[in-house]
DNA sequence: CGGGTTCTCAACATGGTGTTGACTATCTCA
DNA sequence: TGAGATAGTCAACACCATGTTGAGAACCCG
């Protein structure tokens, strides 16, 4: 996915690469995006400028390399959810909602930058999209098979439904990653959350009826 | 709210002024923020790169003054909704977000770069979570009342979900001004927010039960 | 050891932002 | 009316971050 400024891949290169990546993150921990140079990536790579565009062709890229890797990690929890969406819907939504909260929550930096760098940059965009998708992919099948065992309401079209409740996830995560007022405590948003897609879905607080 | 960069007020320099920033929102509908530079909106208006620091002190206080009037117009607007949630609970709330849609859509261009704004400048930001403090009250205000009256189920936080409902619609607003993708589509939007509110409000999709 | 590839960086080029200082036009009140 | 203030204008400059070039050092493999 998001490629590197040189053909193989040698040893002490490689390092030098994670150097930066791990540097980048640790800069996105308490600086904006914005206030980290390149000059800053290099340095604390232990490299000069010029020769982080040997690895790297630009500021976004390392962005773009660090997001894939937040993404890569939530496909792989998505992957190994349990998908008891029949037997306990309520907890099924709850789980895959709070691992997203969970990844998160623990790349911060990188998911407010990539979120921010979205307007800009095309390829954080299409990466976004792309994992966008797929998770309004995943909530639309289960809420169009929710809806066709009866255990959904019909009258609103799944899809849009999925998109809307996806991007209001991921409104409220950047809003508590950012501590933006108003938002909600941190410990209430799984919650809130949670209801208000199960509502939403089911029109209904309790789904198989406990 | 915004600051100009001089001390009284003068006619040819209100009218430079006020080519600025119709200039700026011209050039907002068709480029991105960052896509238009100093020079171009001095040009715009007919003068030079410097002449532009008269008149305003950098880009983002130009973007500010065009967020203060959408932001104006929303609360002026605002002001004049029917408030008849007793009588009409579906209605009320769909023709209350129907003119917030209404308004982005009609100043998009000043919409999408305030929101990518937000994140990189103070004033920007205090200035939208001003206004959205301001909503989510008016929203957690009349649901409270709604789960008094005993029309809503009590069982959520009224601050919590109105915080994250008016999260949403922003972020799905956004996400169609943008065209991104994934998206709704703009004739979609009202309906399907409308209907995530009042099912998770209410718990149903018909409160006062039609 | 010799030719190729990896890796490095001083020095340069570019473009956008913001500042200075000198200048002109206009208003205001004696 | 004319002298001083105030509004308005901009060429030229300083600055800073990005990205490029080209020359060379380190290393590898035959």
């Amino acid at each position: 996915m998001a490629q590197r400024g040189r053909r193989s891949a040698r040893v002490s290169g490689d390092e030098r690469q994670d150097a930066i990546l791990v540097n980048a993150e640790a800069l996105l921990a308490s600086r904006a995006f914005d206030d980290v140079s390149i000059e800053d990536l290099a340095r604390g790579a232990g490299i000069s400028r010029p020769t982080f565009y040997f690895y790297f062709p630009s500021k976004d890229a390392v962005l773009l390399a660090l997001l894939d890797r937040v993404i890569t990690e939530v496909e792989h929890r998505v992957g190994h959810l349990p998908r008891d969406f029949e037997s306990d819907p309520a907890g099924a939504w709850t789980r895959s909602i709070g691992m997203f909260v969970e990844v998160f929550v623990s790349h911060r930096g990188v998911s407010t930058a990539a979120i921010g760098a979205r307007a800009r940059n095309d390829e954080v965009r299409g990466l976004w999209s792309r994992s966008m998708q797929s998770w309004v992919d995943f909530s639309s099948d289960v809420i169009r098979a929710e809806q066709a065992r009866g255990a959904a309401p019909a009258g609103i079209d799944a899809h849009d439904l999925a998109v809307s409740l996806n991007l209001m996830n991921e409104r409220v995560i950047t809003a508590v990653l950012n501590r933006e007022s108003p938002a909600i405590a941190e410990t209430a948003a799984l919650d809130i959350l949670s209801t208000i897609w199960i509502r939403s879905i089911y029109g209904s607080d309790n789904p198989g009826g406990r």
